[in-house]
DNA sequence: CTTAATTTTTAGGCAAGGCTAAAAAATAAG
DNA sequence: CTTATTTTTTAGCCTTGCCTAAAAATTAAG
């Protein structure tokens, strides 16, 4: 059997691997552990042929170790939306509690609920969901920080990090799929007008770049 | 945080205490461990004043300690009945994911399934879910190898501890609230002989041990 | 290119929770 | 009541994962 410590390293890792070099640190960083516990654990990874582990220069997934992230990720995101579709869990109390149960639902549960879900693709904060085979459905999203005046663009995705956030954008609208035009943005990373729903909001950078969004097609605007 | 083989020690012996003494070597045998690894752990449980323990005598739980029993108890078999009522599993299937999910769900996934459910008392086995407060409903059951020809009764509680014997019983129609008759019984715990649903069937010891019922006033009776 | 700062690894420990083998206590049998 | 058997405990060891403090390697600065 894996170990739950073994799943959360090798899910922290894969998710790394997408920007930029995965470093002892920055591993210990996202597990609040020290650096020495991850050299430490690195190491058994490695034996176990889950990564490749080269002292002082990095870790990088073997297919093996990749296979384990991406059953964990999927997990999470179907619990994440069975939590919020089925038993009425709002989108910023979901992760925690997805974040617990990842680790020791069974194959049978996980078919149960992916198909009472109807296969969906995308978690409630607009993650794709890994399929079995490990396929990773795409959707074109760029940042919300990128945006110019004038852009007139659907949310699409919402990192779910941090739950105070999410409860915030809530408050003002700013939830998945809801569409929104890009007024105004200033220059140094500052804040952004936009209009959601008739109100406008200020959007500085804290919270842009929490939010991913697509441009919407003319030809499905629909706007007053 | 109380951890998962803290809980696992703790049920088992609440479960134990109902049924006599409860000693190093039985615990060792039902949670298949040795006994070395249970004194280990009964002095901790000791230290962590969940239980009274001295050496060579036995073992009785804390109120803080039942308190705990109670808990993992209830999330068990609410998780039990929600897998049989919400999800679609049998009744063989619910109790090894309710036996690891017992340990991770939150106090918030309790009372949602709770409320789900209807605030039931019962399990898909018939065994009582303790109330939050720790009461566990009472319904009067006797085991069937205590009943004489003639008696007429309704299955009120199945064990769920092997899942093959519980496909069996659905097999023969042995299941939850289906009313039997009692046509024979041989003696030195010999073979009952049941009319279930019009069909005779032979129910032996190792079976019938597993089945506990309670008696149909006569102005419940629908017989044929 | 040498020194300073940062990152990573080593070395040594600790707590949980298992294990085996041997000693001690309790119980049963003669 | 003494011996044999069974049960329980002790002693000592192992693995997983975490820690701190010190050493070593890498990277950055002057």
């Amino acid at each position: 059997m894996i170990s739950q410590a073994t799943e959360d390293y090798i899910k922290i890792i894969y998710k790394m691997q997408g920007n930029g070099t995965v470093t002892t640190n920055s591993i210990a960083k996202a597990l609040s552990v020290t650096s020495a516990s991850v050299t430490n654990m690195l190491k058994r990874l490695a034996e176990m042929r889950l990564l490749k582990y080269t002292s002082y220069k990095g870790v990088k997934l073997t297919k093996a170790g990749e296979k384990i992230a991406l059953e964990v990720i999927r997990h999470h995101r179907l619990i994440e939306l069975y939590l919020s579709e089925i038993m009425g869990y709002t989108w910023d109390e979901v992760h925690d509690e997805a974040e617990r149960l990842e680790h020791h639902i069974s194959e049978q549960f996980e078919e149960k609920i992916f198909n009472m879900l109807g296969s969906p693709e995308f978690d409630p904060h607009g993650a794709p969901i890994p399929s079995k085979n490990g396929n990773i459905p795409k959707n074109e999203i760029s940042p919300l920080t990128d945006c110019a005046p004038g852009d007139y663009v659907r949310i699409e995705r919402v990192s779910d990090a941090d739950p105070e956030m999410l409860r915030y954008l809530s408050e003002i609208g700013l939830v998945l799929m809801v569409e929104i035009k890009i007024l105004s943005k200033e220059p140094f990373n500052g804040p952004l007008t936009v209009n959601v729903g008739g109100t406008e909001r200020m959007v500085w950078d804290e919270v842009a770049k929490n939010i991913y969004v697509a441009p919407v097609l003319s030809n499905d605007k629909v706007e007053a």
